[in-house]
RNA sequence: GGCCUGUUGGUCAAGUGGUUAAGACGUCGCCCUCUCACGGCGAAAACAGGGGUUCGAAUCCCCUACGGGUCACCA
């Protein structure tokens, strides 16, 4: 039997890093075994619905490379994909349940629900309406009372299922609550809906975050009162963020940006952050190796390798791997990204080519671009300090004698490329009588008037130019 | 609070009764070098605690501690 798999979210806001996670090991085990992909929409709370977070998941999915077989615009046989418009066929399976006992009609008020709660706010169903005569029913739907229909759950014994990851899992039937099924506004919730749906269009992983691990069993029960065959579990553990005090909990804006989209924006590439989070509660067999292609992972995904504790969201590390994506990306495909950023940023004649090669070992994310260009953008303030290091023996005297003296050989300089310029400047140490690092510094930091560049004297004097360079070399005589 | 579940360096994570307990990020040091970055080399750093089982436990069992999840007309 091949494998079916889903990704069911719920369009509330912005992709979720965690969501995205899940939606990539649910693919992934599919995939790794040639099976089928459904996305699935689960719009029932009319309330939380977010417009257009429909766009945002498609898109995602788009962006990350997650393509499924079935679900919005691209069809399937299994359709519609979109929960609210599935509402008749809740509806009937639900009657099912409740013809055959499973299934009840509860008018209790939203007031009396409220009044069953603790000082925490928790204490769930009575099961106050489990009993209710055919009569009574029957009277109360006359009058137009509004109702829910509920999961009828057993009051003894327990029920288990084995989870692909987490084992056996085992849940007195007592602890179960008569759960809602459909709600007084005729939407069916989470709990029922996704198992009909799952049913229906023959999913037989159920890949999710382990927040379901515990509410599993009335599932599993929901379909043993259908008669059918329970899917295989896969419960994933959840994703956590560290706050300044290093505790932990479950991954929150507080911890920085958590949405896909967030980190795009923040220059992050969609294939670095999908590698990232690939290994986020998931390792490799046999291999030591981090870095994973979509298709790679296909390839080499199996559920053994999922862990059960939840994985601590490291930033640091998601630096790292976007840092060896953008090194790895060929001159052509860095250049469309990093080009059209500079330009922007830069005054004209500034050689935005060069500037962009000397970055590309130098920057982490795109958006850093920015910030390590700001001597480039416009003429810093001078610090007579930079004048002065001690490794070079230089200060600012001996800097404001060296710029004098190589000022009229760079003024004649014809090729202004960093290699000429490399030997010029060599060259004039030697019959100077100095150290190459000595000039190299003086010219660097008159240039730049920053400590710490990204580039050398001679590389930043091609970005530049020649006659911007020239012309901050004399500025930073005069002010010696 | 009840129930479920987890716990290997700061973080990710290998490990399924016998290992000097991998590897990666980060940190620190050295080398390379026109500063920085890249690259190369190296270091510090872990089996939550306590009982068992066993010739032998990170690995199996129990207890404790701590973490997380869940108890909705949210998913």
């Amino acid at each position: 039997m091949s494998i079916v798999t889903r990704f069911a979210p719920s369009p509330t806001g912005f992709m979720h890093i965690g969501n995205l996670r899940t939606a990539l090991y649910s693919y992934l085990l599919s995939k790794s075994k040639d099976g089928k992909f459904i996305l699935r929409i689960e719009d029932t709370d009319q309330v939380r619905l977010v417009e257009g977070a429909t766009d945002v998941i498609i898109k995602t999915l788009e962006m990350t490379g997650i393509d499924y077989d079935e679900g919005p615009g691209v069809g399937g046989d299994h359709g519609p994909y979109i929960q609210s418009e599935r509402l008749p066929i809740y509806k009937e399976y639900a009657e099912k349940l409740v013809e055959s006992g499973h299934a009840y009609y509860c008018f209790c008020t939203a007031e009396r629900l409220e009044s069953l709660k603790d000082e925490n706010g928790i204490g769930g169903y009575d099961g106050h309406c489990r009993d209710l005569s055919k009569e009574e029913i029957e009277k109360n739907l006359a009058a137009g009372i509004p109702y829910v229909i509920r999961q009828k759950m057993p009051l003894e014994g327990s029920t288990s299922y084995t989870d692909m990851v987490y084992g056996e899992v085992t849940i007195e039937n007592a602890e179960l609550r008569d759960q809602i099924m459909i709600k007084a506004d005729g939407y069916p919730t989470y709990n029922f809906c996704h198992v009909v749906d799952d049913y229906l269009m023959g999913v037989t992983h159920v890949v999710r975050g382990n927040e379901y691990l515990t509410s599993t069993p009335k599932y599993c029960l929901l379909y043993d009162a259908f008669g059918w065959e329970r899917p295989t579990y896969v419960h994933l553990p959840l994703l956590m963020g560290k706050d300044d005090e290093g505790n932990v909990s479950k991954l929150s804006k507080r911890h920085g940006a958590v949405s896909f989209q967030d980190l795009v924006n923040n220059g992050y590439l969609p294939e670095a952050i999908v590698n990232y989070i690939a290994l986020l509660g998931w390792s490799p067999k046999d291999t030591n190796e981090e870095f994973f292609t979509m298709d790679e992972l296909k390839k080499v995904f199996s559920m053994e390798g999922l862990s059960k504790s939840p994985a601590v969201f490291d930033y640091e590390k998601l630096r790292w791997f976007n840092s060896e994506y953008i090194k790895k990306l060929p001159e052509e495909s860095y250049e469309e990204k990093a080009l059209p950023i500079l330009t922007e940023l830069c005054p004209k004649g500034i050689n935005i080519k060069k500037l962009g090669a000397l970055l590309h070992t130098r920057i982490a994310t795109f958006a850093e671009i920015k910030d390590q260009i700001g001597f480039v953008v416009e003429r810093l303030p001078m610090e007579e300090d930079l004048y002065t290091n001690k490794k070079n023996k230089t200060t600012p005297e001996i800097c404001k004698e060296i710029l004098e003296g190589c000022l009229p050989m760079l003024e004649g300089v014809s090729d202004w490329s960093n290699d000429t310029l490399f030997a010029s400047l060599k060259q004039f140490a030697e019959d100077t009588e100095r150290k190459a690092g000595a000039v190299m510094w003086a010219v660097r930091v008159a240039v730049a008037r920053q400590a710490v560049t990204p580039g050398g004297a001679t590389e930043l004097m091609e970005v530049f130019g020649k006659e911007e360079s020239i012309e901050r070399i004399k500025f930073a005589i005069e002010e010696l």
